[in-house]
DNA sequence: GGCTCCCGGGG
DNA sequence: GTGTACGGGAGCC
């Protein structure tokens, strides 16, 4: 027997003469690629019958079958757990293999016997990694031999794993990558006609064994390409053909030998574009370590996965997971890695890229150059978040993968399933369809907001309450488990939900409110530790404290998302309404005391101190804190000295939020204003800009209306250039399939009269000119225009001014103030 | 006002 | 693979 230490990374299972074997792909203790196999897990899943009916032995002597196999039921136990806040009895049904579940399921569903079955749709791997605590990213030590196996890597059979140390850290290795692709401009991305270019690779972790004494490890850097040019790049390495290049790819990858292949909407763009220029040339992808082949899932979300390397599509993860900590609004490389890494892309055309290739132009130094930053910004947002990745992956005990591709209510909804076992639980069923669809079309009453007046404050304090949400959920018990229990039936003290009496248990704590009180009081006893600390070491338990933030603020959104397990709408209805309660309470308390209340949202409250001063604020914040229940609790965010309110009403959805403060020290915060979309114009886009700009740093606000005045007058009197009032949208499939016809659509069909060739892709750019037709009739291609022939009153009135609007409304200026003639032109008739 | 369509990321 | 899932804004009808 031999003995080893591992982390796990990636796992998935195979059958194997009969039997699931599952499959532990991961690094040793001292850096080597590994693979794990434990055969000594059965599937199973759990059956509700109805009460008083005893189905034991009719499920064990059910058979039934699937093509030429005989599927039946290996074993079954009898176990007490709790499903939804009840006792119960269920059966714990064993089988052969994972696949014969759903047959079971099938099978079953018509027993009039069964209320109901439960758990049957939990992936194979998952309810191993759940039933023996598998967390990746930790050490694990395992008992058995090594044995030969058709894998890249060495494989150890085992009968025992266990959990060795949690703490030590696994530094796994990172290669990124990226391609550019044959594009010529004007038309779409077409992986099936236009070669891949060019690949680069960038990697910064060295193996230890190639580490020289006192020598600093280099960067690893490749770019290779398929077509020969003079440089002096010594990165750049030149193959004869595009297959070659595939061929390269796989080189890399394999000799490399990465953990973690990383690259930015590889997921969506890189690597099936890779797979289907592989296809076409018969190239067989089998970058798997068990020689299985990249595995490109088409869809509504497109995703690549390889076996035993762990793929991480660091776009995917930044905008499902990092959006709402960062200020952009776009998850473009170029702006993801200004904010997070205070770089840029390299300014680039790309348009120049195909015509360079086809004219074999002496040097495609740029390019290169351009390709291989890409591929670098991409690792260094890898290496930036993954001690964040690595505190989600340890808190929900999914693998990196996994986590990589879910928003926050599958990550809570994974972690209700983790833990559901330890607290006895059954885990309801995710929703029917039907059921699906009438949960998506209601709506609940959200927060409470306080509209401020538009205008500019002096001397502001905001206080918010801390985990509104989750700290209601867990100090008033709100759970699908303890809604409307019978044992406090007219004893409770009912939820302040309008129109509807509803109560949550008052005896028993629920599964969920005692999950949400666990991950609040961790993460304040973190807190107090990483308190006021900024050493490094402490990183990990600050990205820790953050994860088990946003976990826990994603409880209220999860009892309210259709799709999810533990729905409950009167959960989410209650946990809004007591936040309403809360804010508004604290927001009359503060009015009683003498503040002045000018802004409270959801859990957030304005003041201004006028006569008062800090301290009485501070004093006015522990009184109330004294009241508050459970871990519920009013915090001092900070002292403003001014800010600016912009009224919030304009769309018809909910009101947002949008102001600008200026902090102590001077740091300007902008709130709630949206970033302008692709398929506006240039200009627009411009002056929505400049107009911050002005505002914001300038203090100036006349000057910002004089900017606009001469926006709307250079537009009016044609002095905007062509380019900058082009709008530019795509063509999302056929023209014959389009029903509403979108000026572009109208655009694409002239474009095609003439025969162009245009399809999905085809990005469609039009200018709107004069006159009185409805817009798609007034839709012009640049190019047949002249400078002067766009509708001035148009790119006024559809595009400037509804970028700005919102802005100038508060600072007293109207729509008109912004269009009528400039100033200066009706004052200079005085003089 | 509802319905339908587009967008994102990538070259 | 014991499947697995967007969400918001703009313009037509």
């Amino acid at each position: 027997m031999d003995k080893i230490r591992f982390y796990p990374l990636d796992i998935t299972y195979k059958v194997i003469n009969n039997k699931p074997v599952i499959h532990l792909f991961g690094k040793t203790a001292d850096n080597k690629q590994v693979c794990v196999l434990y055969d000594d897990f059965e599937p199973y899943f759990y059956v509700i019958p109805k009460k008083g009916s005893d189905i034991n032995n009719d499920l064990k002597n059910f058979e039934t079958k699937r093509n030429d196999e005989t599927i039946s039921i290996t074993k079954t136990e009898t176990v007490k757990k709790r499903y939804l806040g009840n006792e119960i009895d269920a059966i714990k049904v064993f089988v052969k293999l994972p696949s014969h579940i759903p047959v079971l399921r099938e099978e079953l569903k018509n027993w009039n016997s069964i209320e109901s079955i439960n758990e049957n749709d939990i992936l194979f791997v998952r309810r191993f990694m759940i039933d023996n605590n598998i967390v990746p990213l930790t050490l694990y030590e395992a008992e058995g031999e090594f044995i030969t196996q058709k894998l890249k890597v060495p494989a150890f059979k085992t009968k025992k794993i266990e959990p060795f140390e949690s703490d030590t850290a696994i530094k796994p290795r990172i290669l990124s990558f990226d391609i550019e692709t044959y594009t010529p401009g004007y038309r779409e991305i077409e992986p099936e006609k236009n070669p891949i270019i060019m690949i680069a690779f960038y990697a910064e972790d060295v193996a230890e064994e190639n580490l020289q004494p006192g020598v600093s490890p280099k960067p690893f850097k490749k770019v290779f390409v398929w077509k020969r040019f003079k440089t002096n790049l010594d990165y750049v390495e030149f193959v004869e053909s595009e297959a070659e290049l595939i061929e390269k790819f796989k080189e890399v990858i394999g000799t490399y030998k990465p953990d973690i292949l990383t690259g930015y909407f590889s997921d969506g763009f890189d690597l099936p574009y890779i797979k289907s220029r592989a296809d076409k040339y018969k190239i067989k992808l089998d970058l798997g370590l068990d020689f299985s082949e990249l595995k490109v899932k088409k869809g509504i979300n497109v995703t690549a996965q390889i076996t035993g390397i762990t793929h991480l599509d660091i776009f995917k993860f930044i905008r499902k997971i990092m959006a709402g900590t960062l200020d952009t609004n776009q998850y473009n490389l170029n702006a993801v890695a200004s904010e997070m890494l205070d770089e840029k892309k390299h300014d680039v055309d790309l348009d120049e890229l195909s015509e360079a290739w086809d004219k074999e132009v002496e040097s495609m130094d740029k390019f290169c150059e351009y390709n291989l930053n890409d591929a670098r910004l991409s690792y260094k947002l890898a290496a930036k978040l993954m001690p964040t990745i690595r505190e989600i992956v340890k808190i929900t005990s999914l693998t990196i993968y996994d986590v990589n591709r879910m928003g926050f209510s599958q990550l809570v909804e994974w972690y209700l399933l983790k833990q559901a076992p330890q607290f006895n639980q059954i885990a309801p069923n995710k929703p029917s369809n039907d059921e699906l669809i009438k949960r998506r079309a209601i709506r609940i009453k959200g927060a409470f907001v306080f509209e401020p007046k538009a205008g500019l404050y002096n001397n502001m304090v905001i206080f918010d309450y801390r985990s509104l949400y989750p700290t209601i959920i867990g100090s008033h018990n709100i759970s699908p488990g303890t809604l409307n229990c019978s044992c406090c039936e007219g004893e409770a003290k009912s939820a302040p939900v309008e129109n509807e009496n509803i109560w949550f248990c008052e005896k028993r704590k629920g599964f969920i409110p005692t999950i949400i009180e666990d991950l609040i009081t961790r993460r304040m006893r973190i807190k107090e530790i990483v308190k006021d600390q900024t050493d490094e070491k402490f990183a990990i338990l600050d990205a820790r404290q953050n994860t088990l933030k946003l976990l826990a603020n994603s409880f209220y959104g999860y009892l309210g998302f259709y799709a999810a397990r533990w729905y409950s709408l009167n959960s989410a209805e209650a946990t809004t309404a007591y936040g309403r309660h809360y804010i508004k309470d604290v927001m009359n308390k503060a009015q009683n005391s003498g503040f002045r209340v000018i802004y409270g949202d959801t859990d957030s409250i304005m003041i201004t101190l006028d006569e008062k001063t800090k301290e009485d604020a501070i004093k006015f914040s522990e009184k109330i804190n004294q009241e508050l229940p459970g871990l519920m609790e009013l915090e001092f965010d900070g002292f403003y000295p001014s800010g600016i309110f912009v009224s919030a009403k304009m769309s018809d959805f909910g009101a947002k939020k949008r102001y600008a403060l200026i902090s102590e020290n001077g740091v300007i915060i902008i709130k709630g204003f949206e970033s302008v979309r692709r398929n506006t114009s240039l200009i627009a886009k411009e002056t929505q800009e400049k107009v911050f700009e002005i505002i914001l740093k300038e203090k100036d606000n006349e000057k910002a209306v004089q900017y606009v005045k001469r926006v709307v007058d250079d537009l009016r009197n044609k002095r905007v250039p062509l380019d900058k009032v082009i709008i530019s949208i795509q063509l999302q499939k056929e023209l014959s399939e389009y029903d509403a016809r979108g000026p572009h659509v109208a655009v694409a069909q002239k474009l095609k009269n003439r025969g162009i060739n245009v399809g999905p892709g085809s990005a469609i750019r039009f200018v709107v000119t004069m006159g009185n037709d409805i817009i798609r009739n007034r839709s012009k291609l640049p190019e047949e225009i002249k400078e002067h022939e766009y509708d001035s009153d148009y790119y006024i009135n559809n595009q400037v001014i509804p970028s700005v609007e919102r802005i100038f409304n508060v600072l007293g200026h109207t729509k008109q103030d912004l269009t009528e003639a400039k100033e200066q032109t009706k004052l200079e008739g005085f003089f």
